[in-house]
DNA sequence: CGTAAGCTTGAGATTAGTCAACCCGAGTGG
DNA sequence: CCACTCGGGTTGACTAATCTCAAGCTTACG
């Protein structure tokens, strides 16, 4: 069993930003090739990690931002009863302990779904990367916004959703991810188990059993334990946006008024 | 009825941050004097609106950032099916879209729940503040991640607890937010509807009334019509974190292990 | 090949939603 | 000053979606 992540040291090596397969989706795109060559040298660890290893728990001292190389990852927070909830998933590109920048602790805790690779720079990097890259400035903000909206949007899905279009959803938003990383949309590994998708949808897991079944039954999908193809996407749009509240538009009238 | 947002023209006139009331919860307080002059400066207009006016809505240009003085106003997003969510209420000292500083369009939609006045400050001034005053940006930040923190946790709230426990959590959380403001913590006056708390908390409008009216025959709270009087907070807050689900703490359990 | 963990599936229980009727208070107009 | 109206709020009866629980199955992995 690998130690706490506060206590992992980061493998002192040069990155080759140029080499990574999330570059794409990485802060490093956005910079020009002058910044880029700043931005690596302040990247200057990557570690493996595997699967369920964390890289950082609630409470845990903020030292590092980490980006996802490869591999993925989901993040959750623990109320005081000990109710878990999974607040995303994470997939190569995308940046982890960003919304806990200016706290000394760690908010949420982050455990791996399978072998993951890491690139990490530490906190007062961060910083002055922000200072003197003003693209960098923003793209932070920008990446907090994104997140901020991510959390909306589950939010307006959890409480107007059915069970069925929840899920549907899911596999719709899970497929666009694949898509934008530039991996099959159509045939994805879901690398979280079904309590995951589950908590994540405020459902419980034997729904979500029944009702990836249940698409299977109608020919929307194909599920294979991990795997999972999706068949009809049309048929998905339309189960995850069936407008069955479409005449209560109009019922909380003061938010449409003015 | 008055114009949209985006064609109200903020009176021209000199705010004096010193006679806010809100002025220990806005930027300002964490500026020193020099500072404060300049943010001053910055904020140059003030509106009153009254209540059911928009703000701003999803869409609308980015051009300002709003500063609430006084009164209160919900925000919320609308999905494609014409779904409502309530995303949050808000009160005096709170910054009004700073998650959209870095789109050119609102994500969301503000409306006021009872006469309100706002300041209001360009996204330019504000990025400009913000690269001339360092803990301006870290302030920023921080509060960037409070709404993630917030929405996380009302995202748990909703996934993990009862209906009766969500409406306890929510009187609760009312009433730290009052007592934040140095308001009465125990004589709250609820603004908005019974189908706004509804729709924020995940519930049915009929739901919240008959919980409402429980706790009252509990003799923890008063409700007379939007006065809200709490009689019990002791017993309020065992409500709220009834441990029902402790025994499933450990169900998830690579959430926990490593 | 055996075991444990995760997944599937069915039956029954339950919470909260839906619907409809009624009530109440604020604002309006006679 | 009172009656009327309208919107929001309350309440009860019924319904239904989803959860719970339990059993059986499958897969992954040692």
């Amino acid at each position: 069993m690998l130690p706490h992540s506060q206590i992992i040291h980061f493998a002192k090596k040069t990155i080759i930003c140029e080499e990574c397969g999330a570059k794409k989706l990485c802060f490093n795109h956005i910079l020009n090739t002058q910044q880029k060559q700043k931005f690596c040298t302040f990247i200057t660890n990557s570690h493996s990690f595997s699967k369920d290893q964390h890289l950082f728990r609630t409470g845990s001292p903020t030292e590092n931002l980490y980006i996802l190389r490869s591999g993925s990852a989901k993040s959750y927070l623990v109320s005081e009863n000990g109710d878990e909830q999974i607040i995303g998933f994470h997939f190569p590109g995308e940046v982890l302990g960003l919304d806990d920048l200016t706290k000394n602790q760690h908010a949420s805790s982050v455990v791996f779904l399978e072998d993951t690779n890491v690139c990490s720079i530490t906190t007062a990097s961060f910083n002055a990367l922000a200072n003197e890259i003003p693209q960098f400035q923003h793209e932070t903000l920008s990446r907090l916004n994104e997140e901020i909206a991510h959390a909306h949007e589950l939010l307006l899905m959890i409480n107007h959703l059915t069970a069925e279009q929840r899920v549907a959803a899911f596999i719709l938003e899970l497929s666009e991810r694949m898509d934008l990383m530039g991996f099959s949309n159509t045939s994805i590994k879901l690398n979280m188990s079904r309590v995951d998708i589950a908590n994540y949808l405020g459902l419980a897991s034997d729904t979500v059993s029944r009702l990836l079944k249940t698409f299977e039954r109608k020919g929307l999908i194909l599920v294979k334990n991990k795997n999972l193809d999706i068949i009809n996407f049309q048929e998905l749009k339309s189960l995850a946006n069936a407008c069955d509240k479409c005449p209560t538009i109009f019922l909380n009238k003061n938010l449409l008024t003015n």
